[in-house]
DNA sequence: TAGGATAACTTTTTT
DNA sequence: AGTTATCCTA
């Protein structure tokens, strides 16, 4: 502890050291940036601050845990416990609900997330009678979502004349109006979603100076960390938190900036200097995670890019491997070839399959890839895709759980009102929000006393409405006195869930059971956990406000639980981590860049920065690929590669294997290698040696036509006769013949069988192993 | 109103 | 491909 600063280098040590002013610290790749965030908090607390004067800001509870793990080390656990450590939302939704009444909320409000959100969004459109094609929720909640990150409140909005006049042109005039109940619709349900969570903490800030002032002298330090990820709601909160002490620690990397669809503004960050004329500015640039190959190559991608902070990363490590490029015919062979290599690493090089990491743009693309890793019995974990707290029997829990904290939550009533079934339907919910509308309540009021709210419904449903909210009255008296597990225990069997999942004979419903059983773990461990540290009754509400702000519970490890795994996750997900081996696949046109991104603005620039975050991964080996036909969106769609292939320096890519195209060449070469060598990769060289380039590809290939397979054979079909030859389209197909398949890519024809219709060939794969074709639908092509 | 069957749509990334 | 929305029937 004494000597810590001496693990320093001297950036990173003078950037710990200069506490006099606001310091803006540059930190590139794997330069030790979460080092030197959490030694300066340690610095801050040897000389004379207390934790609780520290407020240290991440964009991932990730992030958060991984600095408070880290400071625990140097400081102990009491003390680290103390600083105000945490996402921004988790933070300030804190603070919100200590001053919720200033805002006119209830303390425990409810926090929506994007699929409330949504929701909500949608009910309004319909409620206005508006055509959801011409006002399609998504996008309605996006403009809303960015409104708010831009601190645009409905009223600012509507007297926006630049945003109203857009949305004329736009054809949806009425824009402004659904944001305008949406918002209403927020409050009178006593819930925020995640951007009000920084809209509201300015609003507080502005509508009250007493709380701003209070908090800006409380707060004597604040760190924020990733900062090329804020946007104007959270910079304008650090701006106004660090105004008073000046004491601004502000660490980033506009070249890892990748966030900008959630409002994430590149500028905070470049602009920074001319805002703060005096901040100092640190640069970390030497990179101690990765070889000079990547490294290097990382920064010839980047340079591409128009905009950035100018810096020089370097790495004092070994030249080490090229990074390897290889191209394959289907999205199925490149996971194929990545299973392969793993294993080969396992095998040959020793390397855990822990130290492996496969990166991809969308979640979509893993099911291939698991399945590739499956076959060959490689252990994966796949992070990311729906969350256990998205899960509906999960959310259905919750729901019951937020309506008992805050009845006035509709979208959790509009859940639970009718499920399990209880015969209240979508005409019965639609008179509620009626009349909620009209007398300016909320949901549960109105369902608590439907005729006194003048609601039009026979005796029979009146008493499912009545009944419905004196299960959620009792739940609340049960709340007065039983911990959260109890409370949660007793909600799924009164409310007949248990009973709903058990009557459910499907395989589903098991693993639903199961889930259920896993989130009355996860409450017992919250309640204990929440026990030893001095909570004797851990309330419900401290479990939901939690749950809603924290992505994923750790799935329950024990030693039995086996911790060598290869893992798959988005490029985005990998933001922060490191691996020894790192494969990025599917780098492709349409997939990285994304075709979303391709009109927006500067949307190619964030997209280069993503595949820099992907590579600045990987320490050792950094493995490339591409595939010229993958599914998307349930079928076969020709790529072609990714245009940031060619903006990476060549001197630091080999080039493993690139498959000759069956379809037209979409210009790209990178020369070298036929799809058959590639089986053959299996070691891996360390020289540094260009390949050379050689003629690019092959000319066009005639397709078979699918569509009108000709008959050929004339004889009655009598059942799969072995056939020494098969005409086919005008070509011979016999034993021997290589062809080369859509998705399976080249291979030899092993034996032929059946006529006409029912012709089909077996065929051996090079890569892919033996597969029979059904002639008329199987798609190849002839090879040579 | 419930539940099944069909149609439609989706897909960028996350707090 | 897979999920979700909508429609139709009982």
């Amino acid at each position: 502890m004494e000597n810590y600063l001496d693990s320093l280098n001297p950036a990173q040590r003078a950037a710990v050291e200069y506490c006099d002013g606001p310091q803006l610290v540059i930190a590139g790749a794997g330069s030790g940036k979460t080092r030197v965030l959490t030694m300066k908090i340690a610095y801050l607390l040897q000389h004379g601050y207390e934790p609780s004067d520290i407020i240290a800001l991440t964009f991932t509870k990730k992030a958060a845990t991984e600095m408070q793990n880290r400071i625990q080390e140097l400081v102990g656990a009491g003390r680290a416990r103390r600083l105000w450590m945490g996402t921004f939302h988790s933070l300030f939704s804190r603070i919100l609900r200590r001053e919720a009444e200033r805002i006119g909320f209830p303390h425990d409000f409810t926090i929506y997330d994007q699929q409330d959100s949504r929701n909500l969004v949608k009910a309004i459109i319909k409620e206005m009678g508006l055509d959801d094609k011409q006002y399609k929720p998504n996008s309605i909640q996006a403009i809303i979502s960015n409104a708010k990150n831009n601190l645009v409140t409905p009223s600012m909005y509507m007297a926006n004349r630049e945003l109203i006049m857009y949305d004329q042109q736009a054809r949806r005039p009425r824009t402004s109006e659904i944001y305008v109940n949406y918002w209403n619709r927020c409050q009178q349900a006593g819930a925020m979603d995640f951007d009000d969570l920084l809209l509201y903490t300015n609003i507080l800030f502005r509508d009250h100076p007493d709380v701003l002032q209070f908090y800006q002298d409380y707060f004597k330090y604040v760190l924020v960390d990733e900062y090329q990820d804020t946007n104007r709601a959270q910079h304008m909160i650090v701006e106004q938190l660090s105004r008073q002490h000046r004491h601004l620690c502000v660490v980033g990397d506009d070249a890892q900036s990748i966030y900008s669809f959630r409002g994430a503004n590149i500028r905070n960050i470049l602009d920074l200097s001319k805002q703060i004329p005096d901040i100092k500015i640190f640069k970390l640039e030497q990179n101690y995670r990765s070889t000079q190959n990547i490294v290097d190559a990382a920064n010839s991608l980047i340079s591409k890019n128009r905009e950035q902070i100018r810096k020089t990363i370097f790495s004092q490590k070994e030249r080490g491997s090229l990074l390897r490029l290889s191209g394959s015919y289907s999205d199925l062979e490149e996971a194929y070839q990545v299973a392969q290599r793993i294993e080969a690493l396992h095998k040959q090089e020793g390397f855990h399959y822990a130290d492996c990491a496969v990166l991809y743009r969308t979640n979509a693309q893993s099911r291939t890839l698991e399945e590739a890793l499956r076959k060959r019995g490689i252990e994966y974990r796949i992070f990311g895709g729906l969350s256990f707290y998205q899960r509906k029997e999960i959310k259905d829990v919750l729901a019951y759980l937020r309506l008992i904290i805050n009845p006035a939550d509709e979208e959790s009533f509009k859940r639970v009102v009718n499920y399990p079934a209880r015969g209240i339907g979508d005409t019965t919910v639609g008179k509620l929000v009626e009349a909620m509308r009209t007398t300016g309540t909320n949901l549960f009021e109105v369902c608590s006393d439907p005729v006194g709210h003048s609601v039009a419904v026979n005796r029979g449903t009146e008493k499912k409405l009545t009944d419905f909210a004196q299960m959620i009255r009792h739940f609340q008296e049960l709340n007065q006195t039983l911990n959260a597990y109890e409370l949660t225990s007793r909600v799924v069997i009164e409310s007949c869930i248990k009973a709903d999942l058990a009557g459910d004979t499907s395989i589903e419903a098991k693993s639903r059971r199961e889930n259920v059983e896993e989130l009355l773990t996860a409450i017992q461990t919250f309640v204990i956990s929440g026990a030893e540290e001095g909570n004797e009754h851990t309330q419900l509400v401290d479990f939901l406000a939690d749950v809603s702000l924290s992505g994923d519970v750790e799935p329950n490890e024990d030693e039995n639980t086996n911790h060598d795994y290869v893992a798959m996750m988005t490029i985005h997900q990998a933001k922060g981590l490191e691996f020894q081996n790192v494969f990025i696949v599917g780098i492709e046109e349409d997939l990285l860049p994304s075709d979303m991104s391709i009109d927006e603005p500067n949307g190619v620039e964030e997209e280069r920065r993503l595949f820099y975050v992907a590579i600045t991964r990987a320490e050792q080996n950094c493995f490339l690929s591409y595939a010229r036909s993958r599914f998307r969106n349930g079928q076969s769609k020709a790529c072609r590669p990714s245009r940031f292939l060619k903006d990476i320096d060549q001197r630091f890519v080999q080039t493993l294997s690139s498959p000759t195209s069956s379809y037209g060449d979409g210009g790209f070469s990178t020369g070298g290698g036929t799809f058959g060598e590639s089986r053959t990769v299996g070691t891996f060289s360390n020289s540094y040696r260009p390949e050379p380039q050689r003629p690019a590809e092959q000319p066009r290939r005639s397709v078979l036509d699918l569509n009108h397979p000709r008959k050929v054979a004339t004889r009655p079909t009598d059942a799969l006769s072995h056939e020494t030859s098969i005409t086919f389209g005008g070509h011979l197909l016999e034993k021997g013949t290589r062809i080369v398949h859509d998705r399976f890519g080249k291979g030899t024809i092993t034996d032929l069988s059946g006529t006409a219709d029912n012709a089909r060939i077996n065929v051996h794969f090079d890569t892919m192993g033996d597969k029979t074709l059904l002639l008329k639908f199987a798609k190849f092509t002839l090879d040579k």
